[in-house]
DNA sequence: ATCAATCATATTGCGCACAATTAAATGTGA
DNA sequence: TCACATTTAATTGTGCGCAATATGATTGAT
């Protein structure tokens, strides 16, 4: 249960080595090795990438979710808040603001659904819909940092997307 | 190049179906799609990784980034912030507040290393080692929400490690 | 018609994540 | 010893990411 920690150390000073106790281990500590773990890979990773990808999308003058919704756009447009929000898999305390910067920027339009007062439609605008022009390299430029053959990343991308179960919100 | 779009078009209005023409997917357009990304699964599956955990780690009082902090530290402390972020690839303009955070918790403690004045040391409290205890639990309970073999985790986890060449900062 | 429940988005507050800058300490060479 | 580059963190500013809440619109039951 505890260390067998040196008897001196006053009860509210600092640790000099919290060492793992076998008992610890049996418990599930190995578990606990950030090198053992899938989740820090994945975090690290996706924070890599973002990273790779500034150089590229500052080109565009986009962040990497804002290329993102691009993408989504790009694909169809236009599409409520909520058609994006669920094909991002992000919620609307992100996508507003980030939508308004891109309205800002002069990418896409926002407008009330007339039909549904409730809805916000989001549209791109002729420079929005010409940006894609420009993105067409990015995905090349990406893929060059990966090491990974071009025939593995659509079974690594499967695997990665079955790793959770969809969406349970 | 350009779209066979409706031509009355104004100059500024909105695109009402930017749609992708042959030419555009043999340069590149069929990259695009958001389903075939690789980088967006990555993206998406660590968002939802973060989700998961916060219940569980809500319990000890951390976030998903603070509790990487506090398995590194549980490996071995005390750490300069530099270790730190080495180990969690992570810059100081990231780490410095959160670990304030963990101080003002009471997990940690942060003071000057005598020997160099520019390094700042971290340590553990206490209650900071302790919590290593309560969080014994956390990997068996998030693994539950992963649709994957146990055999198969570390060699998926390793993949997505070599994704990408070592640090290059 | 009215009211309650539901729905879609916006707002607020907090905590990352990082670029750019600043500041202080250290090391190095002439 | 005195520049001067380097190292290490902290600070500042911008942009996510999400929980909790608020606002307003719609639907449905009565």
């Amino acid at each position: 249960m505890t260390d067998d920690q040196d008897p001196i150390r006053g009860a509210a000073g600092p640790l000099p080595t919290p060492t793992m106790t076998d008992a610890d281990d049996a418990a599930g500590g190995e578990l606990l090795r950030l090198d053992r773990q899938l989740c820090f890979a994945l975090y690290s990773v996706s924070n890599r990438i973002t990273r790779l990808y500034r150089p590229l999308l500052d080109e565009l003058g986009l962040t990497y979710p804002q290329y993102l919704a691009m993408l989504v756009l790009w694909e169809r447009a236009p599409r409520t808040v909520g058609e994006l929000a669920d094909a991002l898999d992000l919620d609307s305390g992100t996508l507003t603001p980030l939508l308004k910067r891109m309205e800002g920027n002069g990418l896409v339009l926002r407008r009330r659904d007339p039909a549904d007062e409730r809805r916000v439609i989001v549209e791109l605008t002729e420079a929005g819909a010409a940006l894609r022009q420009a993105a067409l390299s990015v995905p090349r430029r990406l893929a060059c940092h990966f090491a990974l053959p071009l025939d593995e990343v659509g079974p690594l991308r499967d695997r990665i997307k079955a790793l959770l179960p969809p969406d349970q919100s």
